[in-house]
DNA sequence: TTTACTTCCTGTATTAACTACAGGAGCAAG
DNA sequence: CTTGCTCCTGTAGTTAATACAGGAAGTAAA
């Protein structure tokens, strides 16, 4: 069992922002030590890591907690998970799309740097409604 | 020349957090019309429209005002464009992975599903901290 | 075991990035 | 010229954190 401090540095989640999510129900809440200090297992810890991820991915919470519950649910209500499973599916694979062409834009911004040219075709093309503009 | 709800519209930026990036200096002020109303260029609002996109896939204002900067530069100032998009490109890598990740764990959620099968070992797996832990 | 140092506790306040009014003015159609 | 929409400024509320304040608990050397 780990202190908060541990399972902060283990997640990348702030100390403050555990309890934070503790408060709020986002997570559940740990055990106790007699002294009343938190006291978290590794899968807790992971847990914190994959909403911490989430998060810099630009997932809302309330999304977050879809993903989790997602993998606690009974194979009951398997095809409302399934369904779910691809809503995001289809915002995910915008994103994977919009983050290659951030990608390329900087790419080409560092190799036309290179070459001594000052202007960016590519972050135009970025900034263009013509692709996926309906996905994000 | 665009009114505000029409600059909304084709960015998918809300009205009021338009005015909340002038307010902010994020984005530059339009123009006026006569009557004191918000009038917006096509280029004004692609840049609109890659904010939008860079904060939908967790770039915080800062970060995209850096992205923004990078092609207005002179090229006197390359070494220190190559320098920063380089930089971002290690930590959109590691978004594309995780991301990546995130797919291939849906898409395992969704087919054991057909299968009958509860468990995802992709989810856990997403969770983990022996991949990529350091770069999100 | 007393002293010193660090980590943790709860509770409140502040921040970043929006989002939602309130109250009033401008514009466009019938 | 009035009905209905969009826009204006200004202020207040929301979400997701983040930052203290003041105190208790663990740790470890003197």
């Amino acid at each position: 069992m780990f202190a908060i401090g541990q399972a902060s540095e283990q997640s990348g989640v702030n100390i403050e922002t555990i309890r934070y999510y503790e408060r709020e129900g986002i997570v559940a809440k740990p055990d106790r030590s007699a002294a009343g200090r938190r006291l978290y297992t590794r899968d807790k810890i992971a847990k914190l890591r994959f909403v911490k991820r989430c998060r810099n991915l630009g997932f809302p919470i309330a999304i977050i907690q879809t993903f989790l519950s997602l993998t606690g649910k009974q194979s009951r209500q398997c095809g409302e998970v399934k369904a779910m499973a691809e809503d995001h599916l289809v915002e995910i694979n915008a994103k994977i799309e919009n983050l290659g062409r951030l990608r390329e834009a900087l790419q080409s911004l560092s190799k036309n740097c290179d070459e001594g040219t000052a202007s960016c075709p590519m972050l135009d093309a970025l900034m263009s409604d013509e692709l996926t503009a309906n996905k994000l």
